[in-house]
DNA sequence: GTATTTGCAAAATGTTTGCAGCTGC
DNA sequence: GCAGCTGCAAACATTTTGCAAATAC
């Protein structure tokens, strides 16, 4: 298992148990309705090839490297765009809230490392008998959930 | 089971599992060397008192009603302090993450209505199956965990 | 009495909007 | 060609900081 160092400002996604390509996402993105252009692919190829969990201003500058004109208010429009396509998901600590990944299945959990921040995508969550409970208990009709650990990465135990 | 409406701009904590009350959170405070001054007795009775998440602003202005002179600065630092002290959570939802509950024990997570925002809070979240699995799988020493359901409340679901 | 805390105003930060021009299909 | 998209600048919202006056203990 490999754990590589971070970027100066974001989170690594280091092993991703799940994967999503450009390809994907651009096609979900065309399958809309939506026009793939320059820019939007950019952003598309941070996202899908970088695997990284970045915030909006990370990204516009990663998307600078692919299409030099990319602009911050497009990396916003671009992301909320995915985010309404179920791609891309915000990813919260206990302090920030300002980072996106890219998530394969529509919905995803994440183990972020507290130091240095690298970042793994889970999907099995396993939370049907606590939902159930809870359901009945409250009488909440439960849709969703959202779900996020912490800790530190081997790398960091020190 | 005692379902309230909800305040004009808030989550209303509509049916808290745990208690916590504003002795509680003043001896806290002061236990911890910081003064117990009249803005963030203000904040204590507001985050006790009515017993709901709520954004800074929000806090502020119910404050108010408490000591007329409490600013909005000092509404930010003494959440700052409260939540160095555990006794108080930022909410986070898919969108929005301006919201703060009490808490009862340093740790707790919220069930909100997608709809009205009606909140409740609850404790117990057995995930110690999965979080020794990822522990075994991935070599992270996870420290915490956060999380939250969505769903509609019984008033809503129509 | 003194260190801490406050409120104000101002700055910093992060995000959204208005709009004329550009571009994918 | 035309709707949808872009970038810029400017507006907007939220949070933080500097500082002199006020306050808890």
């Amino acid at each position: 298992m490999l754990f590589s160092a971070r970027t100066e400002n974001g989170f690594q996604l280091v092993n991703r148990m799940s994967v999503i390509n450009e390809e994907t996402l651009a096609r979900a993105v065309a399958a809309r309705g939506h026009k793939l252009t320059r820019p939007r692919r950019a952003v598309i190829k941070v996202m899908a090839a970088a695997g990284a969990a970045l915030t909006p201003a990370e990204i516009h500058a990663q998307a600078q490297a692919f299409y030099e004109h990319t602009g911050l208010v497009t990396v916003y429009r671009t992301l909320g765009l995915l985010a309404d396509c179920g791609l891309v998901q915000r990813v919260h600590g206990p302090d920030d809230c300002h980072a996106y990944a890219p998530v394969a299945e529509g919905h995803a959990h994440h183990l972020v490392c507290k130091n240095c921040r690298s970042t793994i995508e889970f999907e099995n969550c396993d939370l049907d008998k606590l939902v159930s409970a809870l359901q009945r208990r409250t009488g909440f009709t439960i849709s969703g959930h959202w779900l996020e650990l912490f800790g530190y990465c081997p790398n960091c135990r020190a």
